[in-house]
DNA sequence: TGTCTATATTACCGGCAGGTTAATTAACTG
DNA sequence: CAGTTAATTAACCTGCCGGTAATATAGACA
């Protein structure tokens, strides 16, 4: 229970099945059995699943007679999507550095030694 | 030690002191004496935070002399990126939905006729 | 009412995550 | 060589996490 917002999102999808219930939900509410059925778990576990998601604002819950359908609310992703994207430039960059290590290979150095036979650029 | 990577990368990245580490290496290389400083906590604490961000990819070792300096490997970043991006409509479409209710309340002229003045908020 | 169905709650357990202190390795320095 | 600095390893504690089984609650329906 964390009060650090991005941690408990962060937390809540660490968990492979907690990322598996997201999944299902992305195509629809959908029931506590619904959801336990794919997963080789007892439902009290599902149900505890569902409550660390709930309080990271993931999922939110309804209640219709003695089913609590349980819906997507992905609100809380943008925050991790920026978070992450604030480093964008440090992967895309390493990629760069490959790159240009690559084309280094494949091209006689032009600083160290003076003037030996340049390519373009 | 789940051998799934995004596994090990989300819960890498949910713990604070962990994502504070990341946040330092991204403007540049430093040792663990240094990455330690801002915390309240004591050197070991931190080495056991490098073994999971490095574990996780996320982070490199370098040695040099008695200091074994770490610089940020932000490529399993991308991973979380893609996953999380696949959910971007789902929380785009719910700001949608609040646009267009908050859209509705101050534009009344079609469909509802109401202006029965409301409180804002 | 009683019973069935769906879900939650309680109590419990093993294991791991995150922290500590103390001892240890590794590399430089005089 | 001894001494210092940097970092890791070892041993240990504590609390939470992910699971279980058993029980309780709440609504649907006969």
């Amino acid at each position: 229970m964390p009060v650090d917002h991005l941690t408990a999102t962060l937390s809540a999808l660490a968990d492979p099945t907690r990322r598996a219930i997201l999944a299902r939900l992305a195509s629809g509410e959908a029931s506590v059995t619904e959801l336990s059925q794919p997963f080789d778990m007892t439902m009290p576990a599902i149900t505890k699943h569902l409550k660390v998601l709930e309080k990271a604002g993931l999922i939110a819950r309804d209640r219709q007679a003695q089913w609590r359908p349980c819906r997507l609310t992905a609100a809380p992703l943008e925050e991790v999507a920026d978070w992450v994207d604030a480093y964008r430039r440090h992967w895309e960059e390493s990629l760069d550095r490959l790159g240009s290590y690559l084309k280094q290979l494949q091209k006689p150095k032009e600083k160290k030694r003076g003037r030996t036979k340049r390519s373009r650029e």
